[in-house]
DNA sequence: GTAAAATATCTTGTATACTAGTTATACAAA
DNA sequence: TTTGTATAACTAGTATACAAGATATTTTAC
């Protein structure tokens, strides 16, 4: 376009240039942090975690007022955080009108489904084919906390030992950007498994198979690895009918997309 | 939390309430076209295809000033667009400093090609097992009209019926979502692409592949329909070195993230 | 002449005022 | 009582003003 900051020749004259940013983004800048205390991405986790929570109910309104008077802060930061859950299809915004949570639209979250396990199958070959001695003793260590979380009926800290293991098997397989997919894909189908999730047993029996999977990648059998590791994930499609029932107002059954 | 907009019993006193937003998101709701012709859209989608073409160059400056007189709006939807591209990696926000199209990451590259082929197999096996009789008509068309414009050099339109076949082999499979996801992805692996693409018969050579992935699918052999297409999409990975001396400073190769 | 400090000016982050559209409510008429 | 309409209140989208920090330039000391 007609930017042109570097490609100019900007030696001849020194004192007229009127400071365009000619401080492209160095590879080992000091200040690369970026965003970190930046109120926007406070309230976005709040929310999302809510969400995630289902302490926030599909359906409910999200006004960005009463955001702002709880924070103590403007509507810009708010409105940013609206926008980031608006994007991950977390929220629906009505132009003029409000803006409410997303119900849970059961065709994604079946191809969520599919995709995740697409997803964990190459990062649990991969990290079967190339995982490190000392990477196997961490993911180890982890279905070690992981059995006494269990134990002690540590719901929350479970759930983050569970993402750990998974986050464990793509960092083992070299592939931590595709973990930060599936943690994508994971908003979407969380909150489906926060409403299933109290199943009496179910810390136990994931322990079990996250150890099964961990089994075939220390013995270097790729295929059982992902088969175990299908075996787990298939877990995750329980039939929705049931908790249709339960909660009806919450899912979403025809397509409708709100933006193309 | 402390909304309770409809759980609270509201049919007892009626000239108080201060007009709770009562109207959760009805599902056949005809105002749910929703952000239709908002100005922050547009923007974003003018800067995410400057860049995905490179007329944004990796490390360029983005002026939010600059934007916003060109278009002739004002800060706010100008830096809507601009924290969407932030988030999808697009570009680099430095706080109290600039805003810059972002180099693109190989290793990030790695996985996002690695990503893609996983999720496109998933695609490409399903469109197999129950695609329609008119959906491979469809995709027979499209490759047909691939080969025009290949014959043509329309390399824009081209492009446009690439994306089209993948898409609609994703739709065939009955995972149009799964399509949303590889696009995300490629937005990433785009600009490398663009980099790459001004290859002398490489639209032929991506006809006749389309056109042995779509034989593979219509005699219903969906292994041979997995291998061609991950013998398509093996041909993005083309060494990245070769490349990296032509344009030196639009990769970026350590790690660094910006945002944890 | 060199280097360090001061200053000016740019950048993004935030707050607030205003606009335009939507929905609920009140009210009137049948 | 029901139905249509008017109005009032609330919503998100936008514009603009201000604040805080960073970089480039200028100035000053030596």
């Amino acid at each position: 376009m007609d930017v042109s900051p570097d490609n100019m020749p900007d030696n001849d004259v020194k004192t007229r240039k009127p400071r365009a940013p000619n401080s492209p983004p160095i590879s080992g800048r000091a200040t690369a942090t970026g965003r970190a205390a930046r109120n926007s991405e406070i309230v976005y986790r709040d929310l999302r975690d809510d969400i995630m929570n289902v302490a926030l109910a599909p359906g409910a309104p999200i006004l960005e007022k009463e955001v702002t008077e709880r924070y103590g802060i403007s509507r810009t930061p708010v409105r940013e955080a609206i926008l980031r859950l608006a994007e991950e299809r977390l929220v629906n915004v009505f132009p003029k009108s409000g803006t409410f949570v997303s119900r849970i639209p059961v065709s994604e979250l079946r191809e969520a489904i599919v995709a995740r396990k697409a997803l964990e199958e190459v990062c649990v070959r991969e990290a079967t084919a190339k995982a490190s001695k000392s990477r196997l003793m961490e993911l180890r260590a982890i279905v070690q906390r992981e059995q006494e979380l269990a134990e002690n009926g540590d719901e929350h800290a479970f759930h983050d030992a569970d993402n750990a293991f998974h986050s464990g098997i793509a960092a083992a397989a070299g592939y931590p950007g595709i973990w930060t997919m599936i943690e994508k894909i994971r908003i979407q189908v969380e909150r489906y498994r926060r409403l299933t999730l109290p199943q009496k047993g179910r810390m136990q029996l994931v322990v079990s198979e996250h150890s099964a999977v961990l089994d075939a990648i220390e013995t270097g059998d790729g295929d059982a690895a992902v088969a175990a590791m299908m075996s787990h994930l298939n877990k995750l499609q329980i039939d929705i009918g049931t908790f249709q029932e339960l909660w009806p107002d919450y899912f979403l059954f025809d397509e409708q997309r709100t933006q193309p």
